[in-house]
RNA sequence: GGGCUCGUGGUCUAGUUGGUUAUGACGUCUCCCUGACACGGAGGAGGUCUUGAGUUCGAAUCUCAACGAGCCCA
């Protein structure tokens, strides 16, 4: 016997199944597969206790279906390319991609990402993910990459592909496209600028009564208050919202833009703030994120006043290449002169900035590749309804999502380190070459076209310098795990996938791009089930934040607790629900562990070193027992099936602790010492202790196996409990589990006042006479021995139907409303009320008379001449005088009377 | 502003074909070191089930509204 020692064993056993290489996908095998599109971690940091919990999820199900007989797919594999680690080292070295040479930029960010990955590597082995290292992958690897190219040129030759014109975030300083990530955001004080917008039309006198119109010799005029003057010319429209009281007079007016020759109609529209200014708002393309959903929402040209270095473009007239500072303070000059500005307030403003110079970033239009996605939202939600979604509201959002699109996927990004483009364009005609799908993986920047000039014209061909958004690569994962395009037969096999566990956060993305592309190349859907995990959120309820110094290193809670408490914990989550960190949940896998590690070592002790064998008559309450398991083993498989681990840990622990330790176990301890019944006790033990060992293995893999060595594996065949099969029900007898119901309900009862009475367990009591019904006591006679053991009675109790000579009163009189109800609708209320009121004369008259009728209570319309105690209306309560013979005290219980020799004087 | 989810003792949580006395954990209090386990056992205290209205004989559960929280919104 070894100590219980759980980080000894954690150590233990990680290494051993590196070395056993337990969890290796075997391609030759004849099991089913079960293939799980595991979420390539992002490489730009260590795991905090969200994902820890994340791929702990994913790990019960990569178990759990590993002992149900599957051949488990289950990668290792992160994700590399992309902004956020651009970002990181931009901003750990303080430059920025074109301070340096753009592959040396693309080496330093493939270095901190691969330092990362060794620590998460680290991570997944001491959280116990039994993730597959022989089937790795990381997205920014030439292999990959090389696929995620040729997924592109068939979307491309398949016509899904197209450039258009979309705005991006651009600091006009550092002269580059920026990620929102890498947008900072600072206060500032600017000036709000009232401005005169001339109505076109003549306007009703009347109007002047309305705040923010107002008429000079040149006319009437709406007042409309911006901070950005010098983008005027790009105004397109005005809104009001739908509620203000101008609203009415204003909508489908036209006014005169200031300064520009142009005439804008005036609409309503939610999302402006009437408090704001004057309460009218000038839409310009492109000022900022907001006006860029009216951009869509109305569909606006994508009209711009400022060029890519900052300066004002020639829709701007006269301003035309001044710089944006220049302009603004040009134009407010010339109103001023004009008449045209009303009024200049300081206003402070939270303005999106460049992270590194702090230049407010400005929108501007850029060249971009799309990949159509307007014309499939049909087929994402198809494919979305032929899946099954794990908690089923979760598809709500992907649908809602689909159905609000818009405009097509921009995948392109004026980026460096993501898998290039591969195409050249020709520099005087702007036809496209395509790369051949045998030369990927292939950088346009770096190598040849295929080939040397234009086969339109014969110009150069420029290599894209654009790369693909990082959901280009992450969205082919099904494809890149089940050998698309480079092995027929595996494809064949192992697509669709089985499963796809994800986070909510992600499904407007990883899922949707997911759906859509994997369904565009093999119009098959990518996954069977899709899994969504919750938020993490740290002990106080709020989410985890680097900057509010409230992450949680799961590797802390592990130190401190262990694998597999921490497992436990990961158990209890709901999943697709947010949950807190809860310490306590961690604190209770320990006690629950240690439980489970007793639990096993006294049944080890009793097994010993020779295997039980299946007897030919169970007693009673083993039959009880291994019903209720069997029970326990439907209900859990049933659970484990719909990935609900929190309500299937709970069960198991219920069992283990609760029926199986507190009242199995202390029922069959007399019987072992008195060695009766061995066999079928020890077939019992044997079958539930191992039983529970494998419903526990999925969530506490360390602790499990060591038991599993300790005290089956002498006996079995499996090299681990993790390739072990899945328990199955093996008895179910209904009769049997009720008889050991009672007994167990029997003991626990007088169990429990011994206790109260300061009595041990196993302290002798002097019982003479258990007295019960009929049914009752035949079930507990057949029980005789284990009662007698249990509670220590003496060999010469007997049980006898009938009740004893006592006093015998009503206590209370009580309603049963799920009866009365249905039966008297308006009337039960009146009838429980007065019984509840009138409990004294209730308890006289069915003392009396034997029962109470409807005829009793007054203020009762419905007539009923039978009692209603008989009826089943009312149920009551007795409780025994506690007056026995003269010797003797006799207990009441609920259901049975226990007669107690008097102590001896 | 929109969509989805959630709001239950000190803390966290279970609980919907509606049945009145709401589950468990952690903490807390009392008693008991019984031959696997004191990281154990028996028992107790602690809740207007966020608020308001409605449906119903009856609402934590169904409907509506409000308030608060989380995620997503290119």
């Amino acid at each position: 016997m070894t100590d219980y020692d759980q980080k000894a064993f954690e150590q233990k056993w990680q290494q051993q199944w590196q070395d056993m290489k337990l969890y290796h996908f075997d391609f030759h095998s004849k099991k089913k597969p079960y293939s799980i599109d595991v979420p390539p971690r992002y490489a730009s940091g260590p795991l905090h206790a969200g994902h820890a919990v994340h791929y702990t999820h994913i790990d019960f199900a990569a178990r759990y279906k590993r002992m149900r007989g599957y051949n488990v797919f289950f990668p290792l594999c992160f994700d590399v390319n992309g902004i956020p680690i651009e970002e990181r080292v931009e901003r750990q070295l303080n430059i920025t991609r074109k301070d340096i040479d753009r592959h040396e930029f693309t080496k330093l960010c493939s270095e901190f990402a691969q330092k990362n990955i060794a620590t998460m590597t680290e991570q997944f082995i001491r959280l116990g993910e039994s993730m597959d290292p022989s089937i790795y992958y990381q997205t920014d690897a030439e292999y990959y990459r090389r696929i995620t190219q040729i997924s592109f040129l068939e979307l491309f030759n398949k016509g899904h592909i197209y450039k258009g014109e979309f705005p991006v975030n651009w600091c006009p300083r550092c002269m580059t496209a920026m990620a929102d990530a890498e947008v900072v955001y600072s206060d500032r004080t600017t000036k709000l600028n009232t401005i005169k917008f001339y109505f076109t039309k003549k306007q009703d006198e009347q109007l002047l009564k309305f705040h923010g119109i107002g008429k000079d010799p040149q006319g009437m005029y709406l007042e409309i208050a911006t901070t950005r003057p010098e983008m005027l010319a790009a105004c397109q429209i005005v809104a009001v919202h739908p509620t203000d009281e101008r609203a009415a007079w204003l909508l489908d007016q036209t006014v005169k833009v200031p300064t520009v020759d142009k005439e804008v109609k005036i609409v309503a529209d939610d999302a402006v703030d009437p408090e704001f200014g004057t309460g009218v708002v000038m839409i310009c393309t492109v000022g900022d994120k907001e006006d860029l959903n009216w951009v869509f929402k109305y569909k606006l040209p994508l009209e711009m006043s400022i060029d890519e270095e900052g300066k004002m473009t020639a829709i701007t007239g006269k301003y035309q290449g001044m710089k944006i500072e220049d302009a603004r303070a040009a134009i407010i000059k010339d109103m001023t002169a004009d008449k045209l500005l009303l009024k200049q307030e300081p206003l402070a403003q939270n303005v999106g900035v460049c992270w590194r110079c702090k230049t407010p970033v400005e929108f501007i239009n850029a060249r971009q590749w799309f990949l159509k996605t307007i014309p499939f939202k049909q087929l994402v939600l198809d494919a979305s309804n032929s899946m099954h979604w794990f908690p089923e509201f979760m598809k709500i959002r992907l649908e809602d999502w689909v159905n609000s699109l818009e405009w097509d996927w921009v995948i392109s990004r004026q980026r460096y380190f993501a898998t290039p483009i591969p195409l050249w364009e020709c520099a005087s005609c702007g036809e496209v070459v395509l790369a051949r799908e045998e030369d990927c993986y292939i950088d346009p920047t770096i190598d040849q076209p295929p080939v040397p000039r234009c086969p339109k014209c014969g110009g150069t061909l420029k290599g894209c310098e654009d790369v693909f958004d990082t959901w280009m690569d992450s969205s082919i994962s099904p494809l890149y795990n089940t050998f698309w395009r480079r092995d027929d037969h595996k494809f064949k096999t192992l697509y669709p996938m089985s499963l796809r566990p994800q986070a909510h956060d992600i499904i407007r993305t990883w899922a949707f791009y997911t759906i859509l592309r994997c369904t565009l190349l093999t119009d098959k859907k990518p996954f069977d089930d899709i899994m969504m995990g919750g938020f993490i959120l740290s002990e106080d309820g709020t989410p985890m934040h680097a900057s509010l110094g409230n992450v949680i290193d799961p590797l802390g809670i592990i130190d401190e607790y262990g694998t597999d408490a921490f497992r436990c914990y990961a158990a209890s989550c709901a999943l697709g629900e947010d949950n807190p960190f809860r310490r306590k949940d961690v604190v209770r896998g320990t006690k629950l562990l240690r439980k489970l590690w007793n639990v096993q070592q006294f049944i080890g002790n009793i097994i010993k070193n020779h295997k039980p064998q299946r007897p030919e008559h169970l007693q009673d309450i083993d039959q009880w027992m291994l019903t209720k398991y069997s029970k326990l083993v439907s209900k859990c498989t049933e659970k484990m099936d719909a990935f609900e681990y929190s309500p299937t840990m709970k069960d198991v622990e219920y069992f283990l602790w609760h029926e199986f330790a507190d009242h199995y176990l202390e029922m069959i301890k007399g019987s072992i010492y008195n060695k009766e019944n061995e066999d079928s006790i020890r077939f019992t033990l044997y079958t539930i202790g191992f039983g529970l060992l494998k419903l526990f293995a999925p969530f506490f893999p360390h602790l499990t196996e060591e038991i599993y060595y300790d005290v089956y594996k002498q006996f079995e065949t499996s090299d681990s409990i993790h390739i072990s099969s899945w328990p199955e029900p093996i008895l179910e007898d209904d009769e049997k589990e009720q008889s050991g119901e009672a007994v167990k309900i029997y003991i626990a009862q007088v169990r429990s006042w011994k206790s109260e009475q300061g009595m041990a367990l196993n302290a002798p009591l002097p019982a003479t006479v258990t007295y019960a019904a009929q049914d009752l006591i035949t079930k507990l006679k057949t029980n005789h021995h284990i009662i007698v053991s249990t509670l220590k009675y003496p060999q010469t109790h007997q049980f006898i139907a009938g009740k004893p000579e006592i006093q015998e009163t009503i206590t209370a009189v009580e309603p049963v409303f799920s009866k009365l109800g249905p039966a008297f609708k308006t009337d039960s209320s009146t009838i429980a009320r007065w019984i509840k009121e009138n409990q004294e004369k209730c308890i006289t008259i069915i003392e009396s008379k034997g029962d109470l009728t409807l005829s009793e209570i007054p203020g009762v319309a419905a007539k009923k001449k039978e009692g209603l105690l008989k009826a089943g209306y009312l149920q009551v309560k007795r409780d025994a005088g506690l007056k026995g013979k003269k010797d003797s005290t006799v207990l009441s219980f609920d259901g049975f009377y226990l007669e107690l020799q008097r102590k001896k004087p």
